[in-house]
DNA sequence: ACTAGTGTTCTATTTCTCTATTACACTATT
DNA sequence: AATAGTGTAATAGAGAAATAGAACACTAGT
């Protein structure tokens, strides 16, 4: 797994396991992989997994089962708000640091327009 | 000024001169604040405010004159190259992030159409 | 010369992140 | 009962970031 050294990497691992639930990759109530086992795949330590996973328990993403393992919730809705919330996040940002270059609403589009079809053409 | 705690103060005292420098809030020659006052400025220390600088003194984005300030480069093309260099980072960032949560192209656009008009209407 | 205002550098200390290691608590299987 | 696999917690240490404080180098005005 790739980090950005400018943010902390319980960070990022958090961020990623939350994406995989968004996706779909992790289904509402499926079993993660173990903390140990987390560390490897991701070259981390178990205890700064341990702090991701506990930043999700408290917010009730994930139900920690001492001696099972860790699950998605099976609260869907609470999937669904998370989405919402990331994606508003993300938007939130952009906008705003991109405003914050003076581009207007249409500049910021034709930005982001160009950026796709270039990908487009690339891939 | 508000600083995010997940990424480093210098950076985001680096970040925000730039967006001065490129909305031309700074112009080209311009002296900056002395760092002593930037430090009061932004409510950090005068060695954080020094470690930004360091960085954009070695980009060349700001000329260093002992005894005198610091001032932007005159050069323009740099300037130019640094908005240019910014706002791609910002829209293939954004791009990827709401892209790994499974939108499509259009999606996105929506997302960000919405954002803005919800935007214009509040403000 | 003196002084004030610049940028620059250095040391010491604190806080946070991350790691390594160990131990403990619980579950399931044998 | 014993064992292996879980989550959880505590300790100690390394490193980066930030702070505080002092000092040094240079410039300009008096």
């Amino acid at each position: 797994m790739h980090f950005d050294d400018k943010i902390p990497i319980y960070y990022q691992i958090k961020t990623h396991i939350y994406h995989e639930i968004i996706t779909g990759t992790l289904q509402p109530g499926e079993k993660l992989l173990s903390v140990r086992q987390l560390a490897l795949d991701v070259t981390a330590n178990v205890n700064t997994v341990q702090r991701a996973l506990s930043e999700m328990i408290a917010a009730g993403m994930i139900d920690s089962k001492r001696g099972k393992g860790n699950f998605v919730t099976m609260d869907e809705t609470k999937i669904t708000d998370l989405k919402t919330q990331l994606i508003t996040e993300q938007v939130a940002r952009a906008y705003q640091q991109l405003h914050a270059l003076n581009l207007s609403d249409e500049e910021i589009l034709t930005s982001l327009k160009h950026y796709m079809t270039q990908r487009g053409n690339v891939e």
